[in-house]
RNA sequence: GGGCGCUUAGCUCAGUUGGUUCAGAGCAUUUGGUUUACACCCAAAGGGUCGGGGGUUCGAAUCCCUCAGCGCCCACCA
C-alpha cells in the first residue's frame, strides 16, 4: 500500500489553498442568496502573526466556511490596520538604527518612510493567515489608510464636527519628554517605585502659623496654585478661607476646601499643581484655579521655574529641597511607595501634560448603542457576561479624544487661518478650506498659503470605528449596492480587551452613520495565556511561534488544537500538547480513510445484517449529533461542537461502525456497504470541513463518488433527517452488552479471538443482536430461561440477565464481589427513594411527575434487587 | 477605591428553568492488548464532600447570605 500511514499535512496544505483561490470559492458579490458577512479584525500592518490572531481567525473561518455550506453568501473581508502609534514608533525605532532621528525629517519625509515600510512589512501577516486556511474574500483587501478609507474618515470627522459633536479642548495627556510626544493610556506602563515623600511647610498669609504639605514631586511647588484641605478636617477648621505663601516664590495662593482630600493621607494638606497632574486639574476647574505650567517639553523647568529655568525635573527636585530647607520649610522626609508612569517605548518617566486636544462628544451617540446591546438585544454579545461591563463603560462614558500627536494617520481636517483660538474651518481639502474660510473671515484675501493644517493625526480607532462600513464605502456612497447586500454584517469575532475601544465604537459608529446596527452577533474570544496563566507576549518570549507550529502540526491540528480549548470569553491556557491532539486525530480520520480505501470490493456479495444493522445505528447516531452540533453551533459554542464531531468520527465511526464493517482478513467487502460508508463518511467530512479544511478535501477528493459536487468547501452542510429514539436506545444496549463480554473475557483471561456464547433471559429479543456477535466474538446471541444450569459467568444490563456458558473454572470471586457491590449500592440507593416517598411533604409539594418517576425507580430497583440476591444463591 | 466575574477529577473545562443513577467530557495516569487502518492505536480501570461555613426548600453543584482564594475592567492617593 503506497499510502503513508501518518498523514502529511504539508502535502496537502497548499495545494489545497491554491485550488479554492483558483476557482474563487472565497469570492462574493451580491446576489439573491442571503448574505452571511464578516468584518476581520483588522490586524495591524506591519504586525505579525501570535496565537491570538489564530485563535481569532481560525473561529472566523469556521463561522464563514460553515455558512458557506449553508448556502449563505459567505463574505470574510479582510484587512489591515495602519496603527498609528504602535506603526510610527516601529519606523522611528527603525530609523534611529539607520541613524535619522525622527525630529530631523519633515512631515513629507517621514511618511515616505513610513510608506516604505509598510510596502515591506505590510501584508505580511495576510499572508500567514493563509497559511491557516482563512477563506478570506482577499480581492477586497483593505488597508485603514487607503485613500477610500480615507476619506470616509475625513468626511466622518466633518460630519460629527458640523453636527456640533467635535469640539477643541484642553486635556492632561501623558508626555513622553523623551521622545516628546504624548502617548495614550495603553501605551502607559505603571510601576511601583519607591520614593520620597518630602514634608513641606508654607506660610499662611497673614499669620505666624504653618501648614505641612507632603509631596513626592517638590519641583512642581512653583506651579501651585492652592492648597486644599477637606472641609471635614477638623484640624484645619480655623483656616478656611485664608491663603498661603508658596516658599520661594512667595505668591499668595488660596486654601480651598474639598472632599476629594483624604485626611488620613500625609498631613491632609494638599497642595495643588493643576498643569501636572490630573487630579490637581480637575480641582483646578472644579475651583477655578491658575494653571501654572512650569515645564517645557523636554522636562526641564521652564521660566516659572525662575533660577531653575533650563535644568531637567529631577534634578530639580533636589536641589528645591535643599532650597527648602535652607528657608527652613523642610519638615522631613518618608519613604514611599507610589506606582510611576513609564513610556512603553522609551522607559522615559511620563509627565501628565495639559494640552489641546480634539474631542468628540460621546454621550448622545451612545445611547442607541447602549439601548441595542442592553434592551432590544439586537445585538448580542458572547458570552452575556460582557453585557455588564459594556454597560458600566457605556454609562459612564467620557468624550474620546481623538487626536494624537503623530504623523502616522489620518490627518486632522482643520485648517487655521488667523491668529485667533477660532479661526479655523473644517473642510476635506485645502481648496475647499480656503472657500469656507473666506467666508468665515469675511477676508477674501486669504489665499492657500495663509492656511496651516492641523498637525495631529486622529486615533487609529477613529477609523477603525468605521470598518464595517466603510469596507464597502458605506460612508462616501451610502446607498452603493455592497453596502445595501452586506450591511448589517452578522458575526464579529474579537478579543474582550477591545470591547470598548473598537466593538462599543462600531456599534455607535453603526448607528450614528447608517442608523443600523453594524453586526447582531460578537463573539468574545479569551486571550491566550501560556500554562503559568500568563498572558502571551513578545517581552515574555513565551508565545509559540505560530507558524512553527503549523510547520510541526500542520494546520489542521493548530486549528483543532485551538479550537479544543477555547470557550467563549474564557481565557485560554494554551498547550501544546493541543495541537498534538489535534494532530492525532487528523491521523486517526487518515487511517479511517486508509482502511476503506484499502478493501477490496466484491459486488456479488450480500451485505451481512451487522453491517445493515451498523448502517442504521450510525445513521440515528450521525443524525442526533448532527443535531447537537447545529446547536452548538447556534450557541457559538464551538468547542463543544468539535467535540461531538471529534467523537463522532473516533468513537461512533471509527471504533464501532468501521469496526462491524471491516471485512475478514483477506475478505472483500460487498457493494452496499463501501458505498454506505463513504457516504457516511462523506457526511462526517462536511462537518468536519469547518475545523480542519485540509485534509477534509484532501480526503473528500480522493473518496468523492461521480453524483458529487466537485469541492468540499462548497459542498452543502448536511441536512438534518429524524432519527429514531428507540434505534439509539438499543444501540447503546448493543455498546453496553459488548462492554460487558469485552470485561468478562478480560476478567477470566480468556483471549480476544475464542468464541463465545451469549445467552439472556427477562426480554424475548435482543435487537442488532449481529452486531453484539461480531464486535464481542460470539458464535449466538440466543434467548433462553434456562441458562443457570449450566457452568459459566452472569451479567446483567438493565433489567436483562445474560449468560456466557463456560466450560472451564471462572473467578467467581469477582462476580460475588461484584454483585454484593451492586447489591450494596442498589439498596442505599432503594432506601433513600423510600425515604423520599414516605416523606408527607414531599408527595404534597412535588410536582407528580417528579413522584411517579420516583415511583417507577423504586420498583425498578427492587426488581434488580431480587435478581441479584437469585443469582447470588446460584453461584453459592 | 469602584464595578464585574470565577472556584466542579491531576490538567482544561461542560453542567439549560433547583428534580431520573447527575456528579460529566476530553486530555493525562494506571492496567491489559495488537502478524490483518492507525502505539499519533485498541480495550478497560481508578480518580471529585462540586472552595469553606450558614440559610431557603420535600429536594441544592444549581437560589440567598457570609468568609477565603483567584482573575478582569475602570479610576488611581498627593
Amino acid at each position: 500500500m503506497s499510502i503513508p500511514t501518518k498523514f502529511v499535512p504539508k502535502a496537502v496544505e497548499d495545494k489545497w489553498y491554491r485550488y479554492w483561490l483558483e476557482n474563487d470559492y472565497f469570492k462574493s458579490t451580491p446576489d439573491k442568496r442571503m448574505p452571511y458577512t464578516i468584518v476581520i479584525p483588522p490586524p495591524n500592518v506591519t504586525g505579525v502573526l501570535h496565537m491570538g490572531h489564530m485563535l481569532n481567525n481560525s473561529l472566523q473561518d469556521i463561522l464563514i466556511r460553515r455558512a458557506r455550506m449553508q448556502g449563505f453568501n459567505a463574505c470574510w473581508v479582510p484587512g489591515t490596520d495602519h496603527a498609528s502609534i504602535a506603526t510610527e514608533a516601529k519606523v522611528v525605532e527603525k530609523l534611529k538604527t539607520d541613524g535619522i532621528s525622527k525630529n530631523d525629517l519633515t512631515r513629507e519625509d517621514f511618511l515616505k518612510h513610513a510608506w516604505e515600510w509598510t510596502n515591506e512589512y505590510g501584508g505580511v501577516i495576510l499572508e500567514q493567515l493563509k497559511k491557516i486556511g482563512c477563506s478570506c474574500d482577499w480581492d477586497r483587501t483593505k488597508f485603514t489608510l487607503d485613500s477610500e478609507m480615507s476619506k470616509s474618515v475625513i468626511n466622518v470627522f466633518i460630519d460629527l464636527y458640523n453636527r456640533g459633536l467635535i469640539y477643541k479642548g484642553y486635556r492632561m495627556v501623558n508626555w513622553d519628554p523623551q521622545a516628546q510626544t504624548t502617548l495614550s493610556d495603553e501605551e502607559v506602563i505603571y510601576q511601583e517605585k519607591s520614593g520620597n515623600l518630602y514634608y513641606l511647610s508654607y506660610k499662611i498669609e497673614g499669620h505666624d502659623e504653618s501648614l505641612i504639605i507632603a509631596t513626592t514631586r517638590p519641583e512642581t511647588i512653583l506651579g501651585d496654585t492652592a492648597i486644599c484641605i477637606n472641609p471635614k478636617d477638623d484640624r484645619y477648621k480655623h483656616l478656611h478661607g485664608k491663603n498661603a505663601i508658596v516658599p520661594i516664590v512667595e505668591r499668595s495662593i488660596p486654601i480651598i476646601l474639598d472632599e476629594y482630600v483624604d485626611i488620613e493621607f500625609g498631613t491632609g494638606c494638599l497642595k495643588v499643581t493643576p498643569a501636572h497632574d490630573p487630579n490637581d486639574k480637575s480641582l483646578g476647574e472644579k475651583h477655578k484655579l491658575d494653571f501654572i505650567d512650569v515645564l517645557n517639553p523636554d522636562g526641564t523647568l521652564n521660566s516659572f521655574g525662575l533660577h531653575y529655568e533650563g535644568q531637567d525635573r529631577f534634578i530639580v527636585r533636589k536641589s528645591i529641597v535643599k532650597e527648602m530647607e535652607s528657608l527652613g520649610c523642610f519638615v522631613k522626609k518618608e519613604n514611599h511607595l507610589s506606582k510611576v508612569g513609564l513610556s512603553e517605548r522609551t522607559n522615559a518617566i511620563i509627565e501628565p501634560r495639559i494640552s489641546e486636544q480634539w474631542f468628540l462628544k460621546m454621550k448622545s451617540i451612545a445611547k442607541p448603542a447602549l439601548e441595542a446591546v442592553l434592551e432590544t438585544n439586537e445585538i448580542q454579545l458572547i458570552p452575556k457576561k460582557f453585557k455588564k461591563t459594556y454597560r458600566h463603560w457605556m454609562e459612564n462614558i467620557t468624550d474620546w479624544n481623538i487626536s494624537r500627536q503623530l504623523w502616522w494617520g489620518h490627518r486632522i481636517p482643520v485648517y487655521y487661518y488667523g491668529k485667533d483660538n477660532d479661526d479655523f474651518v473644517v473642510a476635506e481639502s485645502i481648496e475647499k478650506a480656503l472657500e469656507l474660510a473666506r467666508v468665515k473671515s469675511k477676508n477674501l484675501n486669504i489665499s492657500i498659503s495663509d492656511l496651516r493644517q492641523d498637525d495631529d493625526v486622529l486615533d487609529t480607532w477613529f477609523s477603525s470605528w468605521l470598518w464595517p462600513i466603510s469596507v464597502f464605502d458605506g460612508i462616501n456612497k451610502p446607498n452603493n449596492e455592497e453596502i445595501n447586500y452586506y450591511y448589517p454584517t452578522q458575526d464579529l469575532v474579537t478579543g474582550p480587551d477591545i470591547l470598548f475601544f473598537w466593538v462599543a465604537r462600531m456599534i455607535m459608529a453603526g448607528y450614528t452613520f447608517r442608523d443600523k446596527l453594524p453586526f447582531s452577533k460578537v463573539y468574545l474570544t479569551g486571550i491566550v495565556r501560556d500554562q503559568k496563566g500568563q498572558k502571551m507576549s513578545k517581552q515574555l518570549g513565551n508565545s509559540p511561534d505560530a507558524l512553527g507550529l503549523i510547520e510541526e502540526y500542520g494546520a489542521d491540528a493548530v486549528r483543532v488544537g485551538l479550537m479544543l480549548s477555547s470557550v467563549a470569553g474564557n481565557d485560554l491556557l494554551f498547550d501544546e500538547n493541543l495541537c498534538k491532539q489535534g494532530k492525532n486525530f487528523a491521523n486517526k480520520i487518515w487511517n479511517a480513510y486508509r482502511l476503506i480505501d484499502g478493501w477490496k470490493i466484491d459486488s456479488k456479495i450480500d451485505q451481512p445484517i451487522a453491517s445493515k444493522d451498523a448502517i442504521i445505528c450510525f445513521d440515528n447516531t450521525f443524525n442526533k449529533a448532527l443535531e447537537t452540533i447545529n446547536d452548538y453551533f447556534e450557541k457559538y459554542k464551538i468547542s463543544d461542537a468539535l467535540m461531538t464531531i471529534y467523537k463522532l468520527l473516533w468513537d461512533d465511526f471509527c471504533s464501532w461502525l468501521l469496526e462491524v464493517m471491516k471485512p475478514d482478513y483477506g475478505s472483500s467487502i460487498d457493494k452496499v456497504s463501501i458505498d454506505q460508508i463513504k457516504h457516511q463518511f462523506q457526511k462526517i467530512l462536511k462537518l468536519l470541513h469547518p475545523f480542519m479544511p485540509f485534509i477534509s478535501e484532501e480526503i473528500w477528493h480522493i473518496i468523492k463518488q461521480r453524483n458529487i459536487s466537485d469541492s468540499l468547501v462548497i459542498s452543502s452542510w448536511p441536512v438534518f433527517e429524524k432519527y429514531d429514539k428507540i434505534v439509539l436506545k438499543n444501540y447503546e444496549n448493543v455498546k453496553l452488552i459488548v462492554g460487558a463480554v469485552r470485561n468478562f473475557r478480560k476478567e477470566n483471561n480468556l483471549r480476544q479471538r475464542e468464541l463465545l456464547s451469549l445467552f439472556y433471559s427477562n426480554s424475548k429479543t435482543i435487537e442488532f443482536s449481529e452486531i453484539i456477535s461480531r464486535l464481542a466474538q460470539l458464535d449466538k446471541v440466543v434467548f433462553s430461561d434456562e441458562n443457570n444450569q449450566v457452568k459459566g459467568g452472569v451479567f446483567r444490563i438493565g433489567t436483562n440477565e445474560f449468560f456466557i456458558p463456560l466450560d472451564r473454572k471462572i473467578d467467581s470471586k469477582n462476580e460475588l464481589n461484584r454483585i454484593n457491590n451492586e447489591l450494596n449500592h442498589l439498596e442505599g440507593f432503594l432506601n433513600s427513594i423510600l425515604n423520599k416517598l414516605s416523606n408527607s411533604q414531599f408527595v404534597k409539594n412535588a410536582p407528580n411527575a417528579v413522584i411517579n418517576l420516583e415511583r417507577k425507580k423504586a420498583s425498578d430497583t427492587k426488581e434488580k434487587i431480587k435478581n441479584l440476591k437469585s443469582r447470588l444463591k446460584n453461584i453459592k
